[in-house]
DNA sequence: ACCCAGGGTGACG
DNA sequence: CGTCACCATGGG
């Protein structure tokens, strides 16, 4: 990885087949819109994004990535959100050199697991429950839209996420309004905790089990929120969300399309490794690629 | 009309 | 501990 700070942006190349629109699009974070891209200075697709109140555009640029704005200072943030210090091409082998996920990878390969705002992660992933990922993003936009701060950048109007009070104030029906349907007292519940003092940092330095024990009593947190929340807000590699598509992904991959018992598929991920949590997105990745059960 | 979507809650055994 | 009806909403 080289990095480089020029005209309030930051290049980082040589990423080891980083793929930016795979992992904006790939359903762990609901904010990335596609924009316009420069292909003449050899840029192959760009997205903005407002990343913790820091509206941003990020483009693709061979196997590296450009970042605007970016001042002095601020490239940590940027290399941590993206989670370029990390070994995926280690982490692709040890994919490609399993034969029950291999097939993951041709697909999946260049996917990274940004590590996100942990209170944006835990209102979206109660939103996400029994939801698909564009109406997801349509009520997030709403929220942002209704309660989050308005930002200009390059002439277009964006909004921050929500602070947890704004959220907090926010009545059930205007909730219900924006589409959150059932989900609205929950949001409004969880958003009160935080925005009383709960510190979801904590979260970070706890075992997956002690932290998951945490997050599961807020409302509208189950299992497979609060291992989403983990994962992608609170580096939890280890974290494995077990969504319908990875329900049908691991039947498949490891158990010969024939339905475990619950304790078989928890070792079964177990057997994954300690990195199962980004794993998980790949296999995720690859199950909606060729819409696992949709035809067969 | 029915089924599905990055499921969770509460009730009941 | 496990199962299961129910929960809003919009798209296929």
């Amino acid at each position: 990885m080289r990095t480089e700070l020029k005209d309030n942006t930051l290049y980082i190349r040589d990423l080891n087949g980083f793929n930016l629109k795979k992992s904006a699009e790939c359903g762990q974070a609901f904010r990335w819109k596609a924009c316009d891209f420069n292909d003449a200075a050899g840029e192959t697709a760009a997205y903005t994004c407002v990343l913790s109140g820091r509206p941003i555009r990020a483009a693709q640029l061979g196997d590296g990535l450009s970042v605007h704005p970016c001042k002095e200072g601020e490239e940590r943030f940027f290399i941590n959100y993206f989670d370029l210090e990390r070994d995926y091409a280690g982490i692709e082998k040890l994919i490609a050199d399993d034969r029950r996920l291999s097939v993951c990878l041709p697909g999946a390969s260049g996917i990274r697991v940004f590590n996100q705002d942990p209170f944006e992660a835990l209102i979206s992933f109660i939103i996400s429950a029994n939801n698909n990922i564009k109406r997801i993003s349509g009520i997030i936009d709403r929220l942002c839209m209704l309660a989050g701060q308005e930002i200009e950048f390059c002439g277009s109007r964006m909004f921050a996420f929500p602070e947890p009070a704004s959220i907090a104030a926010l009545s059930v029906k205007q909730l219900q309004d924006i589409g959150a349907g059932y989900r609205a007292p929950y949001i409004i519940d969880s958003a009160k905790r935080i925005a009383d003092g709960y510190e979801l940092e904590k979260l970070r330095g706890l075992s997956l089990y002690e932290a998951r024990k945490e997050l599961l009593a807020f409302k509208g947190v189950g299992p497979k929120v609060c291992d989403c929340i983990l994962l992608f807000s609170l580096g939890h590699t280890d974290a494995f969300p077990i969504d319908v598509w990875i329900d049908r992904a691991m039947k498949e991959l490891f158990f010969d399309s024939i339905p475990p018992k619950r304790s078989e598929m928890q070792e079964a991920v177990l057997s994954i490794g300690k990195y199962s949590g980004i794993i998980q997105q790949y296999i995720f990745y690859y199950a909606r690629s060729i819409q696992l059960g949709k035809n067969n």
